[in-house]
DNA sequence: CGGTTAATTGAACGCATTCAACACGAGTGG
DNA sequence: CCACTCGTGTTGAATGCGTTCAATTAACCG
């Protein structure tokens, strides 16, 4: 299987390394195909995985079938680490993409190894403030404040040059808590007024920092 | 100052009690008024508190004024743990209320009080399970099945008898990221179905438990 | 009793969704 | 090289859910 949308793995030799190198000393190494499940919503929650390569989606499914996805996860970022028991979000590859996993009681009893409980302290607290973020966008913000917050946290991660959102429309629409066409409107607007400008459908570049920043409220 | 609406503090003794020992131990108590500020957003996160009487919210005010209520702790619950080094949502007293804080430093000095750790664990795990339910709830739940989703969540808090809502109708839209209005509506709604019945506008029983989780999706 | 705040109800509006059609790109095979 | 298909993204029109604005009722407290 080729790789539709290569990533800038640009990103790959950054503090990263260091982790990855920790990691690597307790852990196993994992590829995982495009959109095949790296563990599943209420699976045990007893791994702790670091991105090596591609980008990772935490997501969960209602009843009905509506889906909620949690966060994405790119080369460097730790994932997995719930405290509870079990997961309450699958985690699915969303490239080709590898991950190195560690036990958790691997991690505890390895703890003292100062770089990963550095790692992961520093891991949960993302965690939760991306959680929390997430929920003041969820709870208060609109459509097109929703949009412009996303772009920005994108365009956060990516060093510089054109950003790369590794994922198509459906997922960005299920983060958001809209719908594919209501994001494809957004996008439509921003490009309209010059903010943003998408070369292709994945990339994309911020022409007017300011006015984004000022959209995403 | 009165207290408006007397809580059923029938909840004092439960576990919380043998963790409430461990808090007053190393910790110190203090009372704050309705509606005063426990902690404000962006202070440093260097405490760690238990609820002792009342109750306790959290809420992030963006720029333009806009609120969304975090989550609500009730008596036995710990709140004020961010992994990071400063508080993303401030804290208020609801009711008149009485905390226990612990310091920071002090939970490190004294790890290894077995109930202590436990206690943050559990707590942490509370806080994220909640912070993902409610992130679930934003995106993808109308406002029916929000409304319906939090009363369970409140019943199941509560004992039994007619449950508590300790706050009022603009607490609880902010929390569900919702209006008022649209809160009153969905209530009245419920209980024209006769699946809660409202005492009073902050005490209810829920009178047909199936048809409510049905509505809660 | 009034006075004040909280909660409910009604009507009109608007943002996001829904449903449907169309455009685009990549891969395949004639 | 073109026709065809399939998946993905965009665009349009109509509907609907939740909001907004405004008025009324209820609850609490002096």
């Amino acid at each position: 299987m080729t790789l539709a949308y290569p990533l800038t793995d640009d990103r790959t030799a950054r503090p990263a390394s260091a982790l990855t190198e920790a990691f690597d000393r307790h852990g196993v190494r994992m590829t995982f195909a495009r959109n095949t499940e790296i563990y599943a919503q209420d699976d045990e929650a007893d791994q702790l995985y670091q991105v090596v390569r591609g980008v990772v989606r935490t997501s969960r499914l209602t009843a009905d079938g509506r889906r909620q996805v949690g966060d994405f996860y790119y080369v460097g970022d730790l994932f997995g680490l719930e405290p509870g028991p079990d997961h309450c979000f699958a985690a699915e590859a969303l490239d080709d993409c590898e991950v190195i996993a560690v036990r958790r009681s691997t991690v505890r009893a390895f703890a003292g190894d100062a770089a990963l409980d550095r790692a992961i302290l520093e891991a949960q607290r993302l965690e939760m403030e991306r959680l929390q973020e997430h929920v003041v966008m969820l709870g208060r913000k609109s459509a097109r404040e929703r949009v412009a917050s996303f772009l920005i946290a994108i365009a956060n991660r990516t060093e510089d040059g054109p950003a790369n959102l590794a994922m198509g429309r459906q997922d960005m629409a299920d983060y958001l808590g809209l719908t594919i066409e209501t994001v494809s409107r957004m996008l439509t607007q921003l490009q309209g007024d010059a903010i943003v400008e998408f070369p292709s459908s994945r990339r994309f570049e911020v022409r007017k920092w300011t006015a984004l920043e000022a959209l995403a409220a």
